[in-house]
DNA sequence: CGACGAATTGAGTTCACTCAACTGGGGTGG
DNA sequence: CCACCCCAGTTGAGTGAACTCAATTCGTCG
């Protein structure tokens, strides 16, 4: 691992906190790989031998059932992503894919398990990712459960755009059929989605979002900060 | 507290792992008190002031949305609730309110944070602690997005014989009212439901259930561990 | 006995999925 | 360079799933 490498990687929120003899120990075991597109890094059901950290690009979490398949999330740097897998030594629920090309720094889940025993810092810097992750998806559990396909949509729709400037204009960072999958729909519906909203002025030109009448989105989305925000 | 109390509390998985004088750290500040049914012990949106355990009882946790509410989770002993909140001291995301009368440990969420900082162990039970909550959300979150809702009550009914002994007849833990909730979908649509499962042979007497053939509810339900079982 | 709420049942509507046809852009190979 | 194909996306039509509103039954508790 090269010395710039290591810099980055001790930044992580997993690794500032920990004694640097744990963060040594951690890296000797570990390596950071670069993944082109589509790759598949885990898969439900396998054994979780390593925990992935995101260092740039994009990992989409799908999980199947019978023949359907959905997408529980997308992550980004500088997240990790089935953590509650290695703390457990049990099996990933979850398949990772790669969705834009990533650099992965990958720790062994062993070493990771025992630097958790040795070091307050570090086993609190998990429980601290694990805390964000499960509020993360008790979130996206209350959006599905307490919202219709439109609303999810008009919600995203306004929390892209707050995470993305605020402009009022967006590129869609993936394509629309995994973002239906993400929201809980088929393709179709969030076509039709699309279209319904054009009534409240959002435009859409092929991935590109322009919301013409701010106030008249947001209206529809109610936005809901124990829904929405991501650090409440 | 009380001596037989004390050992009772210590036997808890998140303080099990811990160093002695961590326990008694945290016990010092903490008590345990009884609930009748139907008390709030928390409200979505309030300030994380104390962890809470489940002694005896059950809790449901519950979220709500303009005029709409769902279930998220009911919480028996010996499980914590609203941990992750408590970690990162933040809001809660979920209300609770007591299902069947309850005897509660509530640790003042700061006293948990120092502890976890000066104890790996604790803060490793934690951080365990966290990691079984999220998997059964993820779990919950597939089990809505992949699984239509006669599909989840059979599937709930197959795990809850498993639970109560494989006996193939037990009887509700709660009201129907929640059942519906918890499964995602509104009391009507679980009264069709069990209607629709007398065709596979399940009988339901007020809040009896009787499984006469068990295999033909399995195959409608198609269990999958990486969504049904809880420590896989 | 009456009041209340849980649960069921009926009827109608809305929401979301499926299947199918069509469009358009990007890439490949002739 | 162009023809072709493939796939994402859209649109249409029909079906099925789930919600709402309303009426009724039943058990529980004052």
């Amino acid at each position: 691992m090269r010395a710039e490498e290591r810099e980055e990687i001790v930044r992580l929120p997993l690794l500032a906190a920990c004694r640097p003899e744990t963060a040594d120990f951690l890296l000797r075991g570990a390596f950071v790989q670069r993944f082109p597109a589509h790759t598949n890094l885990t898969r439900e059901g396998e054994k979780a031998d390593f925990l992935y950290a995101v260092l740039s690009g994009s990992i989409e979490l799908s999980a199947a059932y019978l023949d359907r398949e959905t997408t529980i999330a997308v992550i980004g740097a500088p997240h990790t992503f089935i953590v509650a897998a290695v703390v457990l030594d049990r099996l990933y629920l979850q398949s990772a894919r790669v969705m834009e090309p990533a650099r992965i720094l990958m720790l062994p889940s062993e070493s990771v398990r025992q630097a958790m025993r040795g070091d307050a810092g570090f086993a609190t810097a998990i429980a601290e990712e694990m805390a964000n992750s499960y509020r993360n998806v008790a979130q996206e559990l209350k959006n599905q459960k307490l919202r219709t396909s439109l609303e999810r949509l008009a919600n995203w729709l306004v929390h892209r755009d707050k995470e993305t400037g605020g402009g009022h204009r967006f590129v869609l960072p993936y394509e629309k059929k995994i973002l239906a999958a993400r929201l809980g729909m088929a393709p179709e519906v969030l076509s039709r989605a699309f279209a319904t909203l054009a009534q409240y002025d959002v435009h859409v030109d092929s991935a590109t979002i322009i919301v013409k009448d701010w106030k008249a989105l947001e209206k529809l989305a109610h936005p809901d900060p124990l829904i929405d925000d991501e650090t409440i």
